[in-house]
DNA sequence: CTGGGGACGGGGCCC
DNA sequence: TGGGCCCCGTCCCCA
């Protein structure tokens, strides 16, 4: 699967992208100082929290903010209330919880319950519209929604990402800021991963270990290298 | 082929 | 609840 599968590419390159094919129109509009600070990400709020942008699994999300006169579970009133005048519903006399078995004398008591407690459980689940993926809190699906929509755009080349602080990584490879420097030589990096794998260099004991031979390596993908070179199965 | 750098992605945590 | 940040990880490229 490649890396940068749900990056928007804006290029037809697969490699680094010629700035210097940038057209030059563009390139005036761009103060040498417009990165200064930070852009300020375009974010469209709007396409974020759209009710197309996520879809819960559970249908009943309309009863968590009905306060006023309407009823917050009108449909399941409406099919208690007809339950109630069936003469031969033998639960007529209780409201009882779809989810948890507990009755309630009354429907009020019932309704608040499921507002309270079994509606909240249930709702716990929110699938993206764009993937097969669930999450347990309104606030991971939509951080999860941001890798489909890339709401926030390199002004110099147009490329996308999902979260400011890519885009500000991102803006280092066109400005060459490296904040982060390796306190054994000194070698600047704009990625702190980056820096992070390179004093590995630096260490006689690498962080990852073949299982088989105890060599040790710097990184998990050249651990993965080596198992795959056959290491592993010399064992 | 191996090791390292560059660029980048996602989830989780904290404020 | 949202943004910033951290950590872990992947992939590509090059010496």
């Amino acid at each position: 699967m490649p890396r940068s599968f749900l990056v928007k590419k804006h290029f037809n390159s697969s490699k680094k992208p010629n700035y210097g094919e940038l057209d030059s129109h563009t390139a005036v509009l761009i103060s040498p100082f417009l990165y200064e600070r930070y852009p300020v990400a375009v974010i469209p709020q709007s396409d974020l929290l759209s009710s197309v942008a996520y879809s819960p699994i559970t249908s009943d999300t309309s009863s968590k903010d009905h306060s006023g006169s309407e009823s917050p579970v009108s449909d399941e009133e409406e099919r208690l209330q007809a339950k109630l005048c069936d003469p031969h519903s033998i639960e007529a006399e209780k409201f009882q919880c779809s989810l948890c078995s507990k009755s309630y004398s009354t429907f009020s008591g019932l309704a608040k319950h499921k507002q309270l407690h079994c509606d909240a459980q249930a709702r716990k689940s929110f699938s993206c519209k764009y993937c097969d993926k669930e999450y347990v809190s309104l606030g991971a699906l939509k951080m999860h929604i941001r890798t489909h929509t890339l709401p926030c755009v390199c002004k110099i080349c147009g490329k996308a990402f999902s979260r400011p602080w890519l885009l500000q990584g991102h803006i280092r490879t066109h400005t060459g800021e490296k904040p982060f420097s390796c306190p054994h030589c000194n070698r600047a990096f704009a990625d702190r991963s980056n820096l992070r794998a390179h004093l590995q260099t630096h260490s006689d004991v690498k962080k990852y270990q073949c299982k088989s031979c105890s060599k040790t390596f710097s990184r998990m993908s050249l651990l993965h290298k080596h198992e795959e070179s056959g290491c592993c199965i010399a064992h």
